[in-house]
DNA sequence: GTCGCTGCAAAGTATTTGCATAGCC
DNA sequence: GGCTATGCAAATACTTTGCAGCGAC
């Protein structure tokens, strides 16, 4: 996975047109942002991140636009249980913990086994496409 | 885990008087209307199953039970990633199916090996409580 | 020039908070 | 009787929708 912003910005115009989808300044920058930050972030985080390049850029676009790098496989959703969903420029299967406490999350360098989960899934009738895990507990910081 | 009605009120009653919580109709009649429904179901879900027998139940009042529960270890959060939070019944470790179609969550037989994620937690000095995974996809209903 | 994308405003849904009253222990 | 839990109302947080104008192709 690189992240040179060349070749972030040419893997998504190439994959917009791919499915006719327009190149903008504002696709452009958000996906610049998103991985500038390095993180997962809120759909208000990135818009903050990218505020500077692009003055006035709205949180429904942000919304629409990650919806949309979701759909060509460039980030992934992360429903952290509580708090806005979260945007992950990390596209490989990685776990995350959530704090109950302060209900900060973060990575976990786990990958986690999905082929019993997918497997069930696929018993059941279902197209299985991601699967999320999500560790709850108390963080360092909270453990007291 | 039993579902016999006294059996959960009493196991309900001692582990509130365990914690020095007090035993409220509102909390026994929640969770006889929680394990009636059988499946994880949103707050106001539950509200509407206990109506009949708490006119005037209020959300507050069941999103706080509910929040209680799950420290008393009676239920488990699930979190969807989009619409509510659901809460479920069920506290064995058992994985989820969310349709990113029509929305719909169902259980999965799959019991996912937690171990990885919970070592990769307790490595980076947190406390591990639960995992929930989350697969996502295409439900039998909505594959066309 | 066409048609999709963006910005704006507004609505909609989900959840939390503050405070007065009621009721368990 | 003390102190917690509840109900109510309101506020807040998050996300989606509808529409008019702009801009990629």
């Amino acid at each position: 996975m690189s992240s040179d912003p060349d070749t972030l910005d040419r893997m998504l115009a190439e994959r917009l047109r791919a499915r006719g989808r327009r190149v903008t300044s504002q696709r452009v920058v958000l996906q610049r942002a998103l991985h500038e930050l390095g993180r997962h972030a809120s759909a208000e985080e990135v818009r903050r991140a990218a505020e500077d390049r692009l003055p006035g850029l709205s949180l429904p676009t942000v919304y629409a636009t990650l919806e949309l790098f979701e759909e060509l496989g460039l980030v992934r959703r992360v429903a952290a249980g509580a708090g806005p969903v979260l945007y992950d420029p990390r596209t490989d299967g990685h776990a995350h913990f959530r704090c109950r406490a302060c209900g900060a999350v973060t990575d976990l360098d786990a990958r986690p086994d999905a082929t019993a989960a997918r497997r069930a899934a696929r018993r059941a009738g279902h197209d299985p496409e991601a699967v999320e895990v999500l560790v709850g507990g108390l963080c360092a910081a909270c453990r007291v």
